[in-house]
DNA sequence: TTGTAGGCGTTATCAG
DNA sequence: CTGATAACGCCTACAA
């Protein structure tokens, strides 16, 4: 292994010396930083990062808390895109990225535990579940931590902007004249609890009147119980005219049922989706969704993180919310007509 | 920060007893561990990762090279899922998992260095291009490294059972009486080569004549390409009866096509994909699909890279071939009545 | 501008 | 069975 020491022996100078000009310090003289750097080329020096963590307890890499309650983990389209934007930004901040566990061989830690072990130099939590003790535990282990897709533990935070997102939908399909609208949420979360708050709001100071049996709780991300929630709404006496899935895969278990009973999208129920996966546009009729900007959201989240390594102690955090896209699909009849 | 060290005061024994109890080394009393371990647990005490790897120089982390070349990055079902098995399975074995790029900070690093850099006992490579010459000189720089879905640089490999997967799919769609099969394969890499290669055999097998025109390259994950190409092949004077896809999201893509033309699925074409991510039993018609057994791919993945580690020189490099599993579903038409 | 020396937390060796 | 000591590779006062 080629080590600083290496590389100073060569150079005729100390190892100091070495560390200081290839770390940029002021106080090399131009000459010898240049010596130096071409040696280091030469000989294929690249620095330790455990020695270096070791010194400085600075790791330069984020760990990241991804967690979700459904089998398919990282399979999800949405979070993936944000783990995409999470990564590439981290990168080019300069952080690598680790996966914080629970486990590591026969020992088991808790999340903070072993985000003390690795050190990380800030965390980034992405889960459907706070609730978790776990991950109240970590947030509370005194490392900068960014939260996503909710406020917790006075950690900064980014959020999909799902005010606006279910506004925009409600407006939309308001605007085709849908009266009844029904509403399909997610698991009890606060991304689920503002987003049924927005709905009935909206609803609300537009006069539409939402039967307690149009708002109805599903899952995220489960095809099979949304079918089976869109089956009981359309045997309602007076079944809706739209249906707000939780997001676009959940539509999918709806379009599945609806199309069984023999009706179909959107000449006799109309419905929307959320997130705005790839398959909202290859599928027909095309779904009309909400685009969560799932990309900016993790280097947001990136930016963020960096944001209170840097600034330590006197980080204040922020809560910086991402606006979505109405994406119009071909879901919603125009009831105007 | 609570150290071996401190443990050893409040212990009244020496660090080097304390690092050892821990550790499980046979030369301490038993009485001894005990009063460490309570001791350890009371104060605290959680190793130090960058420590323990400056002086073993092992870090108990694998480096996951994961790219596409597709901008969905790691949004990809099978990609997904893979990682997913991946992690799981190398945290059970012990390791932690970071990704390994190009980029830290303003420097520009290759992956070779990268991983050297952070010392990774071993390296996983999921990639669709292992034409990069910076892959080369990763799988060349003497760590570790297992291959996925690519037989490389003589590394240990786990690769999906292509031939069988196209093999039981030329089986099952000429059971139904087809004989006017049509392929459309991904870009130009293993995996294709080994599909196409497959399909022909098969197909000469049976006698089937595929015409030039039937055997089309496109693109892995192209939906507007695969259509494109569906429209060509539609147009022919004798189309095919079944279009063989790329993966299942490509048929997407074709499925529209179809449509399009005022034609369906399976009635006036029949399609099959590959992959069997979730989106093909969620679609009506069901596709009938090749599931690869993603989950298992990366599990195995950890498995044989924490099998070369542990073996060091004498590893002998394995190639793990991983079962795929036929989904019927309603895209194929029965001809034979 | 350069070099010396100490130490980050841990483990390994070897002596007691 | 236990402990002193050195060393892993690097950084950083501080001294020269």
């Amino acid at each position: 292994m080629v080590t600083i020491k290496a590389v100073a022996e060569r150079c005729g100078c100390s190892p100091a010396t070495v560390s200081k000009a290839l770390n940029g310090a002021p106080d090399v003289s131009h000459e010898m930083v240049l010596k130096i750097r071409a040696v280091a080329a030469e000989l294929g020096y690249i620095p330790n990062a455990a020695a270096r963590a070791l010194k400085t307890s600075r790791t330069y890499s984020f760990g990241l808390l991804f967690r979700e309650n459904s089998k398919k983990g990282l399979a999800h389209e949405f979070f993936s895109l944000m783990l995409n934007g999470f990564k590439r930004r981290a990168e080019e901040l300069g952080y690598d990225i680790s996966f914080v566990s629970r486990r590591l061989g026969d020992q088991y830690y808790t999340y903070a535990e072993h985000a003390k072990y690795r050190h990380f130099d800030g965390i980034a939590i992405i889960t459907i579940d706070y609730e978790d003790p776990q991950v109240r535990e970590l947030v509370e282990s005194g490392v900068p931590t960014v939260t996503v897709d909710e406020e917790f533990g006075g950690c900064g935070c980014v959020l999909s902007d799902n005010v606006q997102g279910v506004r925009d939908l409600v407006d939309y399909v308001y605007g085709l004249g849908h009266r009844r609208i029904a509403f399909i949420h997610g698991e009890d979360n606060m991304v689920s609890r503002v987003r049924v708050g927005a709905f009935q709001e909206s609803c609300r100071e537009r006069g539409v009147d939402i039967p307690e049996e149009y708002l109805v709780e599903g899952r995220f991300h489960d095809p099979d119980g949304s079918g089976e929630i869109t089956r009981q709404l359309l045997a309602l006496e007076t079944p809706p005219t739209c249906i707000f899935y939780p997001d676009d895969v959940s539509y999918l278990g709806g379009l599945q049922v609806i199309t069984e009973m023999g009706l179909s999208v959107p000449e006799d129920v109309s419905a929307v989706g959320y997130d705005g996966i790839g398959l909202a546009q290859q599928i027909r009729p095309r779904l009309t969704t909400l685009r969560q900007n799932a990309d900016l959201m993790g280097a947001q989240t990136a930016e963020e993180l960096s944001r209170a390594v840097r600034e330590g102690r006197d980080y204040l955090p922020k809560r910086i919310v991402i606006p979505g896209k109405l994406i119009p699909g071909e879901t919603v009849k125009d009831l105007r007509t």
